[in-house]
RNA sequence: GGAGAGAUGGCAGAGUGGUCGAAUGCACCGGUCUUGAAAACCGGCGUACCGAGAGGUACCCAGGGUUCGAAUCCCUGUCUCUCCGCCA
């Protein structure tokens, strides 16, 4: 959520900004500026006439006290009148914030500087590309095929579990899977974020904490019975460890990590993009998280990045890095960087990596803060991104690794596997 | 699933209708003392909102209610703990 104060400071700045991501914020943005306006004044009537109450019920003991109870029955009479008038007015400011925080939520976040105005992913800047170009000479396979022909992942069996969307890996397709999750949480310990296992359920407040409520819970599967959610990415957990939480120095950087499955019931997408590991309701991935001072934001924004180019390279994948545009940037994000490899058997970039920086955006709704220079609170800043997500790795490396043979394992991950190859 | 207990400031914990935003202890911050530290002593020490400020308002799990007045009484909900049962 954006911050109210901001909204009064310079509300042409807000519009302004997220035209770049092709909203129209402007109508939204003066509905909520007059519902603001009434509220103070209606607030400040609320708590004149709140104090005077006060004064009067303090009034009345004193002369119950001192024997004084007619005057006292009088003064009794006198607060009805208020009484009514507080209550008018309690109910008109409960209904103005109410409809400003419908209003409020339906604001997306106000992009970064750096962030082109754009309206879906065609308009993306790629700003960097590496890595190995895969060349072949014979006929690569898509990776489904590869999964069947080596018996690494069976979609069928899973469709018999459970349904499409979540596979069952088999064999060496399950150790590798292990193998990359144990090689990204090693890594992110090197880099100094500290591992956690966090429920991979959540509650209805830490669906708002990060945002992905109320506005997303058609993308999560929910159990009605005990109102949970299955996380669609450990950032949820994740997050939430600081809702409600003021650090209380200035000078803080909490880096965090974990790995959990993600659930996502992906409702509305269909098509060719869905084969094989391309999409799926059930999958892995290692998340970092960090909290950061305002001042610290895009340095923590450029470690993350070299961090996920890091795990590409050394796995010997080609890549590029993406910033997103405006339209295409999360409704929650200031800024995103999304991470392609390219599967040169599918012919096409595989989104494995999403790395953001959401400011204030999160922790006005965690309530997630610090004490800065002057004992006042301030709010932190949160990031997170993905390091990495499992599916289409597997998939990359299938295909990008496969010889005509068999598939060949990156070096990197052989001290995690008693095998080499499949 | 059954039975019971409880939810108060960072923590512990008092408070059962009036001046309680809340005693006290611990923790924390500042100071005195000390060569330094400890101890002792003095002072400070929740959050949010409105207001230029003085100041005011709200918050004792949440939401309703009773009352001139609620942390305190009533109702509903949530959560936690203990015991029993079941079970990894």
């Amino acid at each position: 959520m954006l911050e109210i104060q901001r909204l009064r400071n310079e509300p042409e700045k807000i519009v302004e900004g997220l035209k770049k991501r092709f909203f129209d914020a402007e109508p939204i943005v003066d509905s909520i500026l007059k519902k603001d306006k009434e509220w103070r004044i209606a607030i400040g009537e609320l708590q004149e006439i709140a104090a005077e109450m006060n004064r009067m019920s303090k009034e009345i003991g004193g002369l119950f006290k001192s024997g004084k109870k007619e005057e006292a029955n009088q003064l009794k009479e006198k607060t009805q009148e208020l009484k009514k008038k507080e209550s008018e007015l309690k109910e008109k400011v409960n209904q103005l914030q109410k409809e400003i925080d419908e209003l409020m939520y339906q604001l997306p976040n106000v992009p970064h500087d750096l962030v082109k105005a754009g309206k879906d992913e065609s308009d993306n800047e790629v700003v960097e590309e590496g890595g190995v170009k895969r060349i072949f000479d014979f006929d690569p396979l898509p990776h489904w095929d590869l999964a069947s022909k080596h018996n690494l992942i069976d979609f069928e069996l899973g469709v018999k579990i459970t349904g499409a969307g979540f596979p069952v890996y088999k064999g060496k397709g399950a150790k590798l899977q292990r193998a990359l999750i144990n090689f990204f949480l090693e890594e992110a310990e090197k880099a100094g974020y500290e591992e956690h296992i966090p429920p991979h359920v959540v509650n209805e407040a830490s669906g708002y904490g990060t945002g992905q409520l109320p506005d997303k819970e058609g993308q999560m599967y929910y159990i009605p019975e005990d109102n949970l959610y299955l996380i669609p990415t450990a950032e949820v957990p994740l997050t939430n460890i600081f809702r409600d939480v003021i650090l209380p120095k200035k000078d803080f950087s909490i880096k965090i990590c974990g790995y959990t499955p993600c659930f996502r019931r992906e409702a509305g997408s269909y098509g060719k993009d869905v084969r094989g590991l391309n999409r799926l309701h059930q999958f892995d991935k290692v998340e970092i998280v960090r909290i950061e001072h305002p001042d610290n934001t895009e340095k923590a924004l450029d470690e993350m990045i070299s961090h996920v180019r890091g795990l590409l390279e050394k796995l010997g994948l080609q890549y590029r890095i993406l910033r997103l545009c405006g339209g295409d940037t999360g409704f929650t994000s200031a800024m995103t960087y999304d991470f392609e490899v390219y599967s040169a058997a599918q012919k096409k970039w595989l989104e494995v990596s999403s790395v953001s920086r959401f400011d204030t955006f999160q922790s006005t709704r965690l309530k997630l803060r610090f004490k800065g220079e002057d004992k006042k609170t301030r709010y932190c800043h949160t990031l997170n991104g993905s390091a990495l997500a499992l599916p289409r790795i597997v998939a990359a490396l299938l295909e990008n690794y496969q010889t005509e043979t068999g598939i060949e394992i990156p070096e990197v991950l052989h001290r995690y596997l008693s095998f080499k190859e499949i």
